[in-house]
DNA sequence: ACACGGCCTTGACACTGTCAAGTAAATCCT
DNA sequence: AGGATTTACTTGACAGTGTCAAGGCCGTGT
């Protein structure tokens, strides 16, 4: 009854698979070429994941964590205001987009991966709660349309390209800050909670 | 000086390619697949585009092109209202993103598209004006600040998924229209264009 | 001792994009 | 007008992909 360390060579596929991702981009991800990295043959993976999107899947639950730890070290790592929370948040959101550029096609484009897979669906729904949780001081209350709005406009911002590091990539505008946008959203409510007329009752 | 008609092999690979998107999504999409259904030979499209990514840039300058007319006539449709034009620019958007998923996957993510294109990049330009024309009253003068906002909210929003027809594939919120957003994202300023030395009751 | 069942390998199949060579027709150049 | 050249396409091949079927190897349980 081992049951310890268990089937290693399913971790070192996923490493081998987000190893080819990070160097290559999606196309360089491939079954073959994971199983080659990890030393074994090119049909050992089906043991393991159910096919390419399996391994697809399994990558992005994997991602999913690390982007949910990402996030919230990103926003207590920004203090206590809120609104610097908020922009900490979004801007670990940013980063993690623009250095993990294949991991993040993986996790919210590639149409291959499962994205209702039960291993995965708290990973992502850890990660939104993580966003959601710094919208909170601006309404009080849980406001599904702001935290709609921000999580829009971050992700939105970062599939446009704006992230890049690279600036040849991005549309245009040179020099303009996210949180200029995220500013300009929250600009009818500086920060009711910090001085409310309505005592915010506690959240959950 | 025949010069018309053209190679119009070329136009109807950019149809087959087009219409096996529609049907099977991005893995339906194939070289071979195009050539069968445009009647000619697997490796008559080298003739025409530069492998599969020429491909792929020609559906994108050609879906591209379709976009901007879509985003005018809806900007069209909505009246004179500010707000109604620039909300009914970005339902334009949506739902090209959700009647087209292919194409605008194609338009957006595949990264094998040359988005560098001298064909595709002013219809990729063009449709980005249209929204930025509908941003103007809002500012009186261009305002890339508001213009990326609501253009990475409006895309974020389509590629999060919250705009498909299939309620199931959205992440949460069965009922939030985009409009909402809108609203939040523009409350402090509803039109200081229109009577500009107005600026009373914006705050409450 | 022996059958059993995970884990992995080998081999094959259909399919992909791409290249090289060949063919038929249209065009161009004396 | 007639040969040469260019264009548009076909055929055939090659490496690479995901996936399936069959078999081997080894530890475990009875």
């Amino acid at each position: 009854m081992i049951m310890s360390d268990g089937p290693s060579l399913r971790d070192a596929l996923i490493d081998a698979g987000t190893a080819l991702l990070a160097e290559g981009g999606m196309p360089a991800l491939t079954l073959r070429r994971a199983a080659a990295r990890a030393g074994v043959s090119h049909a050992a993976p089906a043991h393991h994941f159910d096919g390419l999107p399996g391994l697809l899947t399994a990558i992005a639950t994997h991602a999913f964590a690390t982007f949910a730890k990402t996030l919230h070290t990103a926003r207590e790592a920004a203090g206590s205001d809120p609104m610097a929370r908020l922009n900490g948040t979004c801007q670990g959101y940013l980063t993690f987009a623009a250095t993990h550029a294949g991991l993040f096609h993986v996790m919210f484009v590639s149409p291959e991966v499962n994205r209702g897979d039960p291993a995965l669906m708290p990973h992502a729904a850890r990660s939104y709660e993580i966003l959601r949780e710094a919208c909170l001081p601006f309404t009080g209350v849980p406001d599904e349309t702001l935290e709609v709005a921000v999580w829009s406009m971050v992700h939105g911002y970062a599939s446009l390209g704006f992230a890049t590091t690279d600036p040849r990539q991005r549309p245009f505008s040179q020099n303009l800050n996210f949180a200029d946008l995220l500013a300009e959203l929250l600009a009818k409510r500086q920060s009711p909670a910090t001085n409310p007329l309505a005592p915010a009752p506690d959240t959950r």
